[in-house]
DNA sequence: CGAGTGACCGCAA
DNA sequence: ATTGCGGCCACTC
């Protein structure tokens, strides 16, 4: 049992060290953050919370991109091919290979 | 200050 | 196999 803070400090610590090229998902980033259930909170926060963070590697567990994103999915989309991530339908492509690891 | 919402995920019927 | 629902925490109105 973690406290919120906690909680709000790692979902901002993990999304920053998220490589370049690379995606994650909410569920993952949630349970990382130690709420496998709590992957609402990583898009409340996403929406609502720290512009400043690179939300667009952000996608869901079937590797499509956000609805709710800035823009649309198509800025997004376009964010992600800038950083060498290719997508198609707004589907992430090899997104099992450019799934971002907490291991590194 | 109180209540509702939100870019989701997993499980039950 | 598909459809429907509950639940987590932060942020806003």
């Amino acid at each position: 049992m973690i406290t919120q803070s906690e909680f709000r400090s790692k979902i901002e610590y993990l999304i920053t060290r998220v490589s370049v090229g690379k995606v994650i998902t909410y569920g993952d980033l949630a349970a990382l953050a130690g709420h496998p259930y709590a992957a609402r909170v990583v898009g409340g926060m996403a929406h609502y919370g720290n512009s400043d963070l690179p939300w667009h590697r952000l996608v869901n567990r079937f590797g499509g991109l956000a609805s709710g994103f800035p823009g649309g999915r198509e800025v997004q989309a376009q964010l992600l091919a800038h950083e060498g991530v290719t997508c198609t339908n707004y589907i992430v492509d090899n997104f099992d290979a450019i799934r971002w690891s907490p291991i590194q």
